[in-house]
DNA sequence: TCGGAAGCGATTGTATACAACCGCTACTGC
DNA sequence: GCAGTAGCGGTTGTATACAATCGCTTCCGA
């Protein structure tokens, strides 16, 4: 990465910079889907000129955080719910994927790691404490990432989970804790077993919340235009 | 897509098409990996300024086909045999999503459409027609990958294969084709069947294995250097 | 009153001018 | 002779100026 040096926030930022700021403002939800990415407005706030500005929105449009169409300008990108659900099946293939790689790869001290997260994780779930429960589920998935030593399958991962993320406010998540916590387990054996099959499909089922049928029905209405 | 209009190729391209342009240059090997991308060259060449030309870089740069360093200016992305093999990987994993999607949601008419490309390549093995073969193999799992009803999984898979196709020259198949179909027959069959979980166990196994040999002949390649 | 077309304002797309930075070379001093 | 540095050429990064395009409003006519 580049230097830590634009800790200085009131430093004109360059179009390197720009790309991560605007990208944390999507994702913080600072900028909603939607909404309008003015050029102009956006040099004024930054104290810079469009150059900077048009790079880091095209470089946003094509990691698919902005939508520009020809003459008409940026907007933040509005996922239909049938994208929505196209891009986490994706996502569970991922997930899927780095199990299986993890079952085959992952060293003495990466499972020794994934156990002490999936632990953690269970404590969590039995203490009910929903926040610290994200945030362990999040680095127990990582670690199982990272064991897959693949780093595209991370980059990939890591791009579309900020997508997805956007959106995690408005999906009321159904599923409890401690379910979650059991799943994990069955995840944590086969990975250490080095069974990267079962591994592969407890994860991807772990993860695919719209595996089912539903996915199917609700992409075809779609496909109708019914909103 | 846009207009058919720039068939005119001496009209000075703008930025949208440079893109495209410069993407087909690169994956038809007129760039070559590690090849310098001068601005002001690639300007002067396309009669225009370098402002849409560093907008086309750019893009192509977070589309991964392009390398770029601050300050350094842009080349052509050259993988390691590793990251060949990461996306390799991924590129598996894609496949045989499509194929369970399919499995689940593929109409009569699909079938119909896929079973008829299945034919078609077997008979081009038959022949020993590699180049039809080749031609005829990629439009039959384009036609899963439309089956599986997932557009974002279809452009993501559309990227990386271009991405991977750059080193298909250096990857000369030592796959019988005759195995590719009778793969591709057991393919078929599940996803006909509405096997999902089958159907993506094989395909994934059929394209992995592409992965492995592809493996073992960029290692032998790195050996001596690529050039 | 409604339809349509032309003009206007505003925004994006492109060109050019200027500034900042990097790498290389040549020179100087030890 | 070699190391280090200062200067230079050239490339990239940014700013500004200009052209082209789009949508909206307004005006005209039926």
């Amino acid at each position: 990465m580049s230097e830590v040096i634009d800790g200085a926030k009131e430093a004109r930022p360059s179009a390197d910079s720009l790309v991560r700021i605007l990208e944390d403002d999507i994702l913080n939800a600072v900028l909603r889907p939607g909404e309008r990415l003015d050029e102009q407005s956006l040099a004024r706030r930054f104290e810079v000129s469009r150059t900077p500005i048009r790079e880091a929105l095209r470089h946003l449009a094509s990691s698919g955080l902005v939508d520009i169409k020809k003459n008409q300008g940026a907007t933040v990108k509005r996922l239909t719910t049938g994208e929505l659900i196209e891009m986490f099946q994706v996502m569970a293939e991922y997930e899927g994927l780095s199990a299986r790689l993890s079952a085959r790869r992952m060293t003495k001290e990466d499972v020794v790691e994934m156990r002490k997260l999936h632990e953690e994780c269970a404590a969590m779930a039995e203490r009910e404490d929903y926040g610290g429960f994200y945030e362990t589920n999040n680095i127990f998935h990582d670690s199982i990432f990272r064991g897959s030593r693949n780093v595209f399958l991370q980059m990939e991962s890591r791009k579309l989970r900020n997508r997805l993320n956007v959106y995690r406010r408005h999906i009321t998540t159904p599923r409890s804790m401690t379910k979650s916590a059991y799943e994990h387990g069955r995840i944590v054996e086969a990975v250490t077993a080095g069974d990267a099959a079962q591994a592969h499909d407890l994860m991807r089922e772990h993860v695919d919340l719209l595996a089912g049928a539903a996915a199917d029905v609700l992409l075809a209405l779609e496909a109708e235009g019914i909103e």
